[in-house]
DNA sequence: GTGATATTCAGGATTTTTCCTGAATTTACC
DNA sequence: GGTAAATTCAGGAAAAATCCTGAATATCAC
């Protein structure tokens, strides 16, 4: 006979996706879709309603309002019980490092063929993980080479700094906004330049762009 | 009695989606998934050695290999009597408007609600076209402030300066570069900087980037 | 306190960017 | 050919960015 059904709730905002993916899990033999969030806020409000909590949590980690790493953390300070899976379309080795960190049991793209998430969701069942090749990968990779490229920290001042050096203003208006010399300014430019190993202004907005400190 | 069932293809390379889709849409009355491609190349491979074409289409628009905006193109040059829907996260002004000239039927994002898709796709088998509220009102909106933002269009030395401009290079480094005065590039910058009212040189990056001039 | 370290800021100089105007040359068009 | 328009380039100057060194102040550990 078959044991007990095995309860999923569904974390994403996007509602095509999430809807049909209850379909899919439906379909998978013991397991059963108990309701969706759009985001971690919903979740927070469903879970508190709904008196049963789910054995396992599909997370989307790019949502409005409260994200998946929000998420994360609030499930693993408050239903330890639940293992939550990490659902997300880019292979970002930080964003998975921070999403396992964050107490998610696997982490799984959103290209994975359907077969792959029956077999994710039992594995967590059966041994409260799942870890594709891919994703073990990056695991081992972020161990390997971390010797390499040291970590690049802001203080907080440079951090404003350099999202408003991402903008049309003159170092002076920076300075006025920031409450500083523009001497002092200048002072920021000339270390992050060294820190970065970068030339000129440009240089500070490419950095910025590719390092995800702004956004377009 | 029921009608025959009207066949659908799914055209995504976001596999855990088409799957989940698939799911969905087979359990709408009156439809049936045919079969899935990853991509335009696949699509198109699959749809000669299937003899029988489908009455829709669902297509993704953000692809590798073969993107929605090609496929679209080939589907109407090739199928003209297959129906096709593109399918996407963002709701962006121009990329719809050029599906929709591309011969799309409709466009669905992808965060709308399950019973939405069984909506539009019955809309398309009777009336031949399925718009959203949003994008009809993306529609309006396009062909109403058309006189307003008038298209900024570049030459080709422009567009060359513009991209080495979003580098840590100088201009004279630019100019020699493309066998061109320092006084010229001034010229091509004062002329962009007035056309496209910006301040300065970090002003150029932003607009290259915003509108997908460079990549970083 | 006291020394070590970090932060803020100045002086001063050079390079680069930005701005304005106009001239020489090329290209387009009738 | 001749005229209009576009393109290339210069002169010259002000503003901003870049670079280097060092001093005053604040912060922190002990």
């Amino acid at each position: 006979m078959k044991q007990r059904l095995h309860t999923v709730v569904i974390v994403d905002d996007h509602l095509l996706l999430s809807g049909s993916l209850e379909k899919l899990i439906n379909s998978f033999e013991g397991f059963k879709v108990l309701f969706h969030a759009s985001n971690g806020k919903e979740l927070q409000h469903k879970l508190k309603a709904n008196g049963s909590a789910p054995d396992i949590v599909l997370l989307d980690i790019n949502m409005p309002v409260m994200d998946g790493f929000e998420t994360a953390a609030w499930l693993t300070a408050n239903y330890p019980q639940i293992k939550f899976l990490a659902l997300s379309m880019e292979d970002d080795e930080k964003v998975i490092l921070k999403m396992l960190q964050n107490g998610a049991k696997g982490y799984l793209l959103k290209d994975i063929h359907p077969d792959k998430l029956e077999i994710a969701l039992c594995e967590v069942i059966d041994r409260g993980y799942y870890h594709s090749e891919k994703v073990a990968a990056t695991l081992l990779h972020s161990i390997q080479p971390s010797n390499k490229k040291e970590e690049v920290k802001f203080k907080k001042n440079e951090l404003t700094f350099l999202q408003l050096a991402c903008s049309e203003m003159t170092y002076k208006e920076i300075a006025d906004i920031m409450n500083l010399s523009p001497k002092t300014i200048d002072g920021y430019r000339q270390e992050l330049f060294n820190r970065l190993n970068i030339k000129n202004r440009v240089g500070l907005v490419i950095y910025a762009l590719k390092n995800n400190i702004i956004e377009i």
